[in-house]
DNA sequence: TTGACAACATACCAACCGGTCGGTAGGTTT
DNA sequence: AAACCTACCGACCGGTTGGTATGTTGTCAA
């Protein structure tokens, strides 16, 4: 409601900090003090923002749901297929750099929270979700374009996060982005010769 | 060398408990205490067999690798493109039941410990490198039959870890082993499209 | 001027963590 | 029979963990 102050700045930081920790080291070992020292905050003002340390987890899921959604709208092209492709183009552009920067924090999170907090790998899976979501418009046009009736745009729209998920985790193992990089251009591929009428 | 007594026993268990807890829970929250306990042993008695809890899990995704490795040998067929795809219809076929029985140990390890354990993040990285290396001397075979040389077999191998990687996450995340299924009918299709003489 | 409230800070705690350590039981080697 | 081995036990330790209790400060509406 109101909204007076720099508000948020400590809570923002706190939310940043926990994405870049989170990446790195998965959620159990991102300790609430190491958090705030990151953020340059006391544990008083953690605790003053978020009632624990699931509560954290969740408000940065969510928020990585947005940042997911936001892919989508950043890239154009004429016909659905050419936005379609052009998202992997986007996905794949974006791997690069520490495997911190470019690692998907709902995947990490799911992976490791799946069976101990089930609220959090609820949130995870809306991120996911959200983000297949957003680019399955384009998918079910571009399908119905190649008169492919009989894949399910929801389906291909989530083996596109599949993919990317996959990818990260390799790219973790590997230490090394090549490979994930790789694995798109398998991925493109295929879609393309899904998206392509021929048979 | 000298191989006495009923040996291994203990370690065996303890190697047993850690396969399990690390994919259902991952490797930060499983406590050297509560690894003991489900395999009925003491704190002294893991401190025996293991030097760290790091050692531990470095056994742990070795002994994966072999698991891994053991996949291919399964599969049967004529030509090399019918063991390839034999082989995705078998991994397909495993994935059933809760996600900590289908659920691929070294992936969890790997995203979690990458940044953090150099020496476990190898482990992990290995098991998945052997998994792939098992089946890349018939997806060569077969693309080399299917005339597709743009192609790199150590490529194509990977990326069906890597799908499969991706499909695990995404079942973790949904709490279904439905859209891991699914991802692997994506996964065939393109696969097979590779491997057929087609352009 | 007041007083309510958000946005912090400081100090602390019980539980738990990975790891250590001195010791024991029972078999094999020399 | 002394020396030595593997397998195992369980009390203990220092540090870290998520979480709490209480105090301080700055802002703004009444």
């Amino acid at each position: 409601m109101s909204r007076r102050s720099p508000y948020g700045s400590g809570r923002e930081r706190l939310l940043d900090a926990a994405t870049t920790s989170i990446r790195r080291k998965g959620y159990a070992a991102s300790g609430i003090d190491e958090l705030c020292a990151q953020a340059g905050v006391t544990k008083g003002a953690f605790f003053h923002h978020f009632p624990s340390k699931e509560a954290l987890g969740i408000a940065v899921a969510e928020r990585w749901g947005e940042i997911g959604k936001g892919l989508a709208k950043e890239v154009g092209g004429r016909t659905a297929r050419a936005r379609v492709l052009a998202y992997i183009d986007l996905r794949e552009a974006l791997i690069e750099g520490g495997t911190d920067e470019f690692t998907c924090l709902a995947g990490t999170l799911a992976q490791e929270v799946h069976q101990t907090h089930p609220r959090l790998r609820d949130a995870a899976a809306n991120a996911i979700e959200a983000t297949a979501a957003s680019i399955e418009q384009d998918i079910a046009s571009a399908l119905r374009d190649a008169g492919r009736r009989h894949v399910s745009p929801a389906s291909l729209a989530l083996y596109i996060q599949t993919v990317l998920q996959g990818a990260f985790v390799v790219a973790k193992a590997k230490g090394d982005p090549a490979p994930a990089r790789d694995a798109l251009t398998h991925l493109k591929r295929y879609v393309a010769m899904l998206l392509t009428g021929e048979r």
